[in-house]
DNA sequence: ATTTGTAGTATTGTCAACAATCTTCTTGAC
DNA sequence: GTCAAGAAGATTGTTGACAATACTACAAAT
């Protein structure tokens, strides 16, 4: 029998995740949260004793739940100095911005020219016009984010590229609260449902080369709306 | 006095990186070139044991440089599993390319149209010289090769946007092996060099449309190279 | 022959203690 | 008052041991 070249490789391999996240993940998931929502300031100290007190954990899976966070760009690890909040610059929020318009052009072009594009349409369809009546309410359009946020996800999922999955995601979840400030005014959220329209129109066209400019066009919409407010707040 | 609302921020905060490596940075460095160069293969199990063995450390740094390599997408840590080598499908091979194709595509026009393209340019020209003369020499281009990625080096650096240089950074260290496959031919690597001429006159010009375009068509290139010859040893 | 159960082993996950380094506060000289 | 040097405290880095889980091999039953 010869030797097995495969030896040292698992067997079939299950790619499903756990079912119950590890200890680390959820530390993440809970530290996540706390930055999107603001309660951990930008450039604030993360303390991996502080953490692992409150969590009652050992200091090792706030570690590892600490570099997941710095995956995903929410903190940032220094050596022999820890992590803290990330605090991007109005010039790195707009870098961020230019890298999703590109990947966004991409996954709208995968999938105006994709073989599901069918099937998408009609969910597509219902979101955009749930988008339309929520534009013009007042306030600040929380109601309204949440559409996009699920629209956003359901569009990352159907481009069908699992690595442009992991990124957007990523990318996603740091520009969250800059997307929101952006879609803040309901003249904001006004044009931002005529993207939205425009897209789905190439989509349901099968134009590759209208969604991915119209993709791109729309995040350079969300980018300078809010760069706009960041300029303001700071200045 | 009022209170320092910035008492829990670091101070004024050196953003240079330390002199010297961290252990799970060298002990990252060391097992990288490894799954590069092949002396790893994909789907290869890592255990921390033997890692921290070999390089006469506890597992914990070995865990660390793991998590590293995570981020790079050279190995998949499955929970209570461990790592193991990465092993894309040719599926995701392209997905990785297209996604390359996007950000190069961005990183060309960011640099043709800034404003230290004229800088750049007597660099360029002699990088792609170079390129042009190694191009013909027989053989599987490793001259050739290090050059191009010289040249990549270098002209992320230059587009200024320091996320596209981290994520490109990270696309590059998975696909070098792949790209090595796709110029391992003269013929392709005389296309490849007309690709780079081409960029060279479209940053002269500081035309970023063209830029763009002839970037991502000199990844789709070697997207398409890389994935014949993968299709020719898999099949 | 296939499947199921069950040890035994291998491997990852977690912890608490110690070492190394950085930060801050105090002291003293100019 | 400002700056430098040093001590004290705080924080990260590393280690080895133990716990929890997953894998392997073998036996027994269908």
């Amino acid at each position: 029998m010869p030797a097995n070249p495969a030896a040292d490789m698992f067997p079939p391999l299950r790619q499903s995740a756990p079912l119950t996240q590890s200890l680390p993940e959820q530390i993440a998931a809970r530290l996540s949260e706390r930055i999107v929502s603001g309660t951990y300031s930008p450039g604030q100290r993360v303390m991996e004793q502080s953490v692992a007190e409150e969590f009652e954990v050992s200091r090792g899976p706030v570690r590892e739940a600490l570099r997941l966070l710095e995956k995903d760009g929410l903190v940032m690890i220094l050596p022999r100095r820890g992590a803290q909040v990330t605090n991007p610059s109005i010039e790195e929020v707009n870098e961020i911005f230019d890298i999703r318009a590109m990947l966004n052009g991409l996954r709208d072009r995968l999938i105006a020219e994709g073989p599901h594009r069918a099937e998408l349409v009609p969910t597509l369809e219902l979101d955009i016009e749930k988008l339309a009546q929520t534009a013009a309410l007042p306030g600040p359009g929380d109601e309204y984010i949440d559409i996009v946020l699920r629209l956003n996800r359901l569009l990352t999922q159907a481009a069908g590229n699992h690595r442009l999955q992991a990124i957007l995601g990523s990318l996603a979840v740091q520009t969250v609260r800059y997307t929101r400030l952006g879609l803040s005014t309901p003249q904001r959220r006004q044009q931002s449902v005529q993207n939205w329209q425009s897209l789905l129109l190439a989509i349901r066209a099968g134009d590759g080369d209208a969604a991915e400019r119209i993709a791109r066009q729309r995040v350079i919409d969300s980018r300078d709306a809010a760069v706009q407010h960041l300029r303001a707040l700071a200045g």
